[in-house]
DNA sequence: ATCGGGGTTTAAACTTTGTTTAAAACATCT
DNA sequence: AGATGTTTTAAACAAAGTTTAAACCCCGAT
């Protein structure tokens, strides 16, 4: 029992350093047996297939970062300041993980079903208590009828967006890595900008 | 002469109908030469891999139906104008060419390296004339200073991001097919109003 | 203590990919 | 007709994920 546990968690390791070095598509089974310094089959014996292990791990890495952004869009913090806290949070979080795009982006790509199923994804998209406070805060007259569905995609798409095509808007604008990280530090005042704007009464 | 042009349509043809069926990693070279009605190697013969039959085939693609949405960028039509029908435009084409926004994921995941080189795709980013159009207007005083490229990321983001996470939109909020291109033509005059009420000066 | 059995591990083989090869077939021009 | 260059073919290759069946190990019941 001791030493399975040793043996799944060797290889959920090795496959975890492997794929956010390389990709998923570009580690090879074979690969992730040799790092994990164990037989080839057995990645199939813990984890039924190379997809399974990277649901695994995916599933994992999304849970561990992004504990805090589900607690912002949770709390009793006004509307305010719980959209520029979670814009914040947010870019910060993608741009110490730019894995966690790429990700994504493979599941989107692969096959849209399986987010659907993925609850560590689905959960991000958790939006029932944001949308019950739009909802109060446009009955009390505070702010603009808003769709809120409509408000949590623009602010989903402006935030995610930019790092699906970071290299685009380097090579485009000459950035360097800096300078794309200066990019973002700019929309995090930005995006909020943005949003409340377009939630705002007219004339206030 | 004539044989060969029909030899390579013909996979280009059939290939370009699978990978829009099932998308290119479920697709198989043998299952393209099956279709085709061509030997196996022939793929190899005329395009030089599987990767490069598939560069052809979304190069096309996005040729045939972008055209037009440079033309709107490089107009002469006023700023608003504008970008309300280029926000319009890409909607409707992508709605039409869900496919497209799968490939360009693909492509995203794969290796964003490629993406600057697709010109196909570089030139979808095209922001000379726009560019220019949104400097022109700040220095007459007809809009806030804005920076031109956040103003297009924010574009792009809140037209394209949608479509690749529609299945989680649709899957959150009980969408049907209907009610998602709804949600989506609701966004032709929000994102619109959205971009248009962030370069408006103060109290106009 | 030992035997049997269940969970692990192993080496090897299997299947399906994309790709390459070398020869055959074909067409074209002199 | 023959030479030459292009197109097509069947077969094999390498690398990938997966499966198989036997070996191994540990542990509790007899």
């Amino acid at each position: 029992m001791a030493k399975s546990k040793n043996t799944e968690q060797k290889i959920f390791d090795a496959a975890t350093e492997l794929f956010l070095e390389k990709g998923v598509d570009r580690t090879s089974v074979r690969e992730i047996a040799n790092k994990a310094g164990i037989n080839l089959a057995l990645m199939n014996y813990y984890f039924r297939s190379k997809e399974n292990l990277f649901d695994a791990i995916f599933t994992m890495l999304v849970k561990k970062n992004t504990r805090n952004l589900i607690k912002i869009l949770d709390s009793d913090l006004g509307l305010e300041e719980k959209i520029r806290k979670y814009v914040e949070a947010y870019i910060d979080m993608l741009t110490d993980n730019p894995l966690l795009v790429s990700f994504v982006m493979a599941i989107v790509h692969r096959s849209q079903e399986r987010i659907i199923q993925m609850k560590a994804i689905s959960s991000l998209y958790s939006t029932s208590k944001f949308a019950q406070q739009i909802f109060d805060e446009s009955k009390k007259g505070h702010i603009k009828p808003t769709s809120p569905t409509q408000l949590f995609v623009d602010m989903l798409s402006l935030i995610t967006f930019p790092f699906a095509i970071k290299l685009l808007i380097m090579d485009k604008n000459n950035y360097d890595e800096a300078q794309f990280r200066e990019f973002m530090e700019e929309r995090k005042q930005r995006i909020p900008d943005l949003l409340l704007m377009s939630i705002k009464k007219e004339g206030e």
